[in-house]
RNA sequence: GCCACUGUGGCUUAGAGGUAUAGCGUCGCCUUGGUAAGGCGAAGGUCGGGGGUUCAAUUCCCCCCAGUGGCUCCA
């Protein structure tokens, strides 16, 4: 007999020899949802045969442990599939991942229809309810099981060295080298749904094979899928191209090229918006700005060391008489030679140049989505040029300023992060070990200091120094960098940055920090109108107020309306033409106005307006002079919330 | 750039080897209307572009362009 302590303070004594999975069938019943098992802390399969004293630990499908069982006993499911639809294909590897699981294979092409096919053999071999067994081999045992599989032959190789043996997985024919654990029968796993395709290089390296990646995603229970398709379509609800199309905001045509947007009338306002309070809080916090052009010559890209550094993300330069000129992708080697224009004093510093300008960016044409990702980046960029002892208070402040802008603007939900170099990788960075160390430590300490959380990227770094960025997530869940604070090391020697200090001598050690807080212009839109399902604060929205008679009676009231909004500065349009209300309210509702004024006999007599917010609140008989200074209060307050209907 | 998929009037879309639907929108007329579809009528498409196969191509094949999802990259 051997005694299983099975938690909450119990234990049970059971004959040696039985399995994980019926020590928690008794204790927790058939029903209990366990996927797996934990025993003395290690993950082991519900087969697994206890034969001494430990602790067993039921492993709950529900859990964030048990859906990564389940998702990778799903891509294992889905290897099953494929190989046996396609006995060519070649299965490499195949992880869980959030909400699902992908596996890559070396095979042909797959398009929907193969994908539906695929998806219906996995449910057959779901009611099939065939046993997944662990089998337990030496290396040479397994080489010869894949000896057909180059790929995992591969695997087993990294493995030599470390030989301690390792474990593959059957179900039915197939078997996939696997430490496990996985779910018992394939019946177990039936809440999935293979979403997509795509391509991916073995080793993520584009030198290698090119694989056929099947993404797909695996719940414990039909409500978990559910939610999580709700999710999507809520996401899509939200995306920014279909919102910015319905608002008017910005085109893409083909003629003038991919990644280069352009800002309609609307979305024009709503961009200068977002400069304007970007001029008033950088003048508040001391900066100066400057405007540089937009091409400059080779030996200027030489110096700054983009050239080395930065060309693939550079457009190919262009030849005039008097040498190669190139687009500028960053602003800083021209600020760098505004910084130098004059004798600086450490009286100046922190100097900070700041600058509205666009620069351009040779991106992938794979890579270019909507506004998420463009060529031409319109940004609110300035460079801080100070001593290191003044770097810690400007970090700092930057990071404050961030976080007044993301408080205003309503985003809650970013992580910091610290980018640092890759010491493995010296070609992308400017080759000074020191210099790396010193400024990483400085950033590491500053960020400790405030108490703030970041977590720490290795090769995330710029190539001229160490970075914090600040990380979002888009309503597709996908991570992008939303502002970025970069602590450059290099451009001192390189543009020969000085300073008179304070003993009268010339002082080289000149620090500058890039920063970014509003990302491009062209993500931060994005961003906003996913944060927002394209409801923007009154202050950013491009139609502030939607004036809507309800016949032609009542139009010279809308012109009164209309006059005093706009003496008070807010964007109004008025809609007096002769269809119904219903189909007025209808047809701007798609541009987002926040508010919508009905204008009928009751409001020209007692001169007041019926307030209709975007979400079909309603407050009748307004005063028309309350609401002019209520909805002028609301827009310079930079309110977040629409609170006239109230 | 790489891989896959997609591309039909301003928008959303049906369809199929014989030059094509429907709704919304637009325009006109009627309706003078109180909060998310009032009625009638009209205009609008060389079915992304170019080549090929065919008696015939928007439909099949090839190339290109663009969009989408990924890989890679990144603000």
């Amino acid at each position: 007999m051997i005694t299983i302590d099975v938690g909450e303070g119990e234990t049970h004594e059971y004959a040696s020899g039985i399995t994980a999975g019926e020590v928690i069938q008794n204790v927790h019943g058939k029903k209990s949802g366990a996927v797996a098992a934990e025993v003395d802390g290690t993950e082991r399969d519900m087969s697994h045969i206890l034969d001494s004293d430990c602790k067993v630990r039921a492993i709950n499908g529900q859990s964030e442990q048990g859906l990564y069982i389940l998702r990778h006993s799903c891509a294992h499911l889905l290897a099953q599939a494929v190989t046996e639809l396609y006995p060519n294909a070649k299965p490499t590897i195949g992880p869980p991942i959030d909400h699902g699981f992908y596996y890559d294979f070396h095979m042909g092409p797959i398009g929907e229809s193969e994908l539906k096919e695929i998806e219906k053999r996995m449910k057959e071999l779901v009611k099939r309810n065939i046993t997944i067994e662990r089998e337990e081999h030496g290396n040479d045992s397994l080489r010869e099981m894949f000896a057909q599989n180059p790929f995992k032959l591969e695997i087993l190789d990294d493995k030599i060295g470390h030989d301690v043996g390792s474990s593959a997985y059957r179900q039915g024919e197939f078997v996939d080298l696997c430490r496990g654990p996985h779910v018992s029968t394939t019946s177990q796993l039936r809440w999935f749904k293979l979403t997509s395709t795509s391509q991916a290089y073995w080793r993520a390296n584009s030198d290698r094979e090119s694989l056929v990646r099947i993404y797909g995603m695996c719940y414990a229970t039909k409500e978990g899928l559910k939610t999580r398709q709700r999710q999507l379509e809520e996401a899509s609800r939200r995306d920014h191209k279909k919102i910015g199309k319905e608002m008017d905001l910005y085109m893409i045509d083909e003629l003038i090229g991919k990644g280069l947007p352009v800002w309609l009338p609307n979305g024009e306002v709503l961009k200068s918006e977002i400069e304007r309070f970007a001029v008033e809080t950088e003048e508040a916090y001391g900066y100066v700005r400057v405007t540089t052009p937009v091409l400059g010559k080779k030996e200027l890209f030489e110096t700054s060391g983009h050239l080395p550094h930065y060309s693939d993300g550079m457009y190919p330069p262009m030849e005039m008489d008097d040498g190669e000129y190139y687009l500028k992708a960053m602003n800083c080697p021209m600020h760098h030679l505004v910084y130098t224009n004059s004798k600086r004093s450490y009286r100046e510093l922190p100097l900070r140049i700041a600058e509205y300008g666009t620069v351009y960016r040779n991106e992938l044409s794979g890579t270019l989505s909507g506004l998420l990702r463009v060529r031409m980046l319109s940004m609110n960029d300035a460079h801080i040029y100070c001593t290191l002892d003044q770097v810690a208070s400007e970090v700092e402040s930057n990071i404050r300023m961030a976080q007044e802008y993301y408080s205003t603007f309503g985003f809650e939900d970013y992580d910091l992060r610290l980018s640092l170099w890759d010491p493995d990788n010296k070609d992308k960075y400017i080759d000074q070990p020191g210099n790396w160390q010193a400024t990483q430590d400085h950033l590491r300490q500053i960020m400790d200091g405030l108490g703030v959380e970041y977590t720490e990227a290795v090769g995330e770094a710029a190539f001229y120094g160490p970075k914090i960025d600040i990380q979002f997530r888009t309503a597709l869940g996908r991570e992008e960098s939303m502002a970025t604070i970069q602590l450059d090391f290099a451009a001192k020697e390189r543009f020969e940055l000085s300073y008179m200090d304070e003993t009268g001598n010339e002082n080289g050690e000149v620090f500058v920090i890039h920063r970014a807080p509003l990302s491009t212009h062209e993500r931060f839109v994005a961003f906003l109108l996913e944060q927002w399902a394209g409801n923007l604060p009154t202050w950013l929205s491009p139609v502030q107020v939607q004036v809507i008679t309800i016949s032609e009676k009542h139009k010279s009231y809308a012109q009164k309306v209309r006059e005093k909004l706009e003496i008070a500065g807010v964007r109004v349009s008025v809609d007096d033409s002769d269809n119904t209300i219903g189909k007025k309210i209808r047809t701007h509702r798609k541009v987002r106005p926040s508010y919508m004024l009905i204008l009928g006999d009751d409001e020209v007599q007692n001169e007041t307006v019926s307030i209709r917010d975007r979400g079909g609140s309603q407050k009748n008989g307004v005063d028309l002079n309350d609401f002019v200074s209520d909805i002028f209060a609301e827009i310079s307050n930079r309110s977040k919330v629409l609170s006239l209907t109230e």
